[in-house]
DNA sequence: CAGACGGGGTCAACACTGTGGACTGCCCGC
DNA sequence: GCGGGCAGTCCACAGTGTTGACCCCGTCTG
């Protein structure tokens, strides 16, 4: 029931919109502060700069969140049909934004803090056998990878190839991380 | 044997040493023509724009060329291995330059086309079982979430652990999508 | 009730960015 | 010798993030 909007929230709100729009090198803080109807020294006096206003106002947690649940047979390709389900379009412009943006040192620590909190954190006491930690680095790295090829390139295969088919081809990749290593 | 360099040249070098080092946004032109010793007006009179300055000094083929050749049997592995093997902060550096730029529609493009190169191209005809192309692509996810683990985001697990395993482990989840799929 | 205080808001300015246009000087073909 | 083109220089422009000075208004204190 947001019936007023404290400014604060305006702004948060616009470059929320913007960022995920046009990026972040894409939307300039004047550009913020005319969508929220606001002076642009406004923003930087409310969120202290531009780097910290994106970090305020984007989550990948919010997006990508509860991705590792359920019963580890099949969370491979379970944990990509999630990904690339409903709502994959908002979950692919935050991805997209944060990593264009990791220049910045902050910036790169969330990316970090996201991957241990979603994967690593959940999964490693889960995974079976050896090197639990190091394989649940790994599955978000496959996540990373298969979020950069359709979201940050854009490949035109990827993006418009049978979902159920995606799902279970790179399911079995992520899959090989998860089941314990069978080799010497 | 360059005794003389001309002013193109010298630019390209001292482009290519900012870009690598810095980043796309983190190297001002201004900056390139220090380096060079050079007006800025000139760099953009030979190279049009920033932008294309940037393209025509970084390529990825040159960096990461012919990593998938050699036997199908256990390619994973040895992919992974000369990724992260001798020259890895070089490969590093110009995909975390690249990936950070792709914003703009042109690096994208450079992007596509080098995982159509690197992979698509010489994978696609010599996978065995059905989805082959698909399956090439999914490969250079699984590349480029590694190289975003590693290089954009600097997991610091990853950066240190140990190569072998790491090739033995990542290499494993690679090899499940160069082998023939087994499941129904 | 007067007055100090503090936080939200405004304005102008700074240093920096990429880029374009006008200009100069030089070399090469006619 | 002379004209055309090209490398190089200089200045200016619009846009960037950010800062400082200022103002206004509500609140708490004496």
């Amino acid at each position: 029931m947001t019936v007023t909007l404290t400014t604060r929230e305006a702004i948060a709100r616009a470059a929320a919109q913007l960022f995920e729009q046009h990026g972040y090198t894409g939307t300039s803080v004047r550009a913020v502060a005319a969508e929220a109807g606001v002076d642009p020294a406004l923003v930087i006096r409310h969120f202290g700069s531009k780097e910290k206003l994106f970090l305020d106002t984007m989550d990948l947690e919010g997006h990508f969140g509860g991705a590792t649940l359920g019963p580890l047979d099949e969370l491979g390709e379970r944990l990509v049909a999630t990904l690339i389900g409903p709502g994959r379009d908002v979950r692919f412009s935050a991805y997209r934004a944060m990593v264009r943006a990791s220049d910045s040192e902050l910036v790169r620590a969330r990316l970090l803090d996201a991957l241990e909190e979603m994967f690593v954190g959940p999964l490693t006491p889960r995974l079976p056998g050896p090197d639990a930690e190091l394989r649940a680095r790994l599955i978000g790295a496959q996540v990373a990878g298969l979020l950069d090829q359709m979201s940050l390139v854009e490949d035109p295969v990827l993006v418009s190839v049978d979902p159920a088919l995606l799902a279970r081809t790179y399911g079995a990749a992520i899959q090989a991380l998860v089941d314990p290593p069978s080799g010497t």
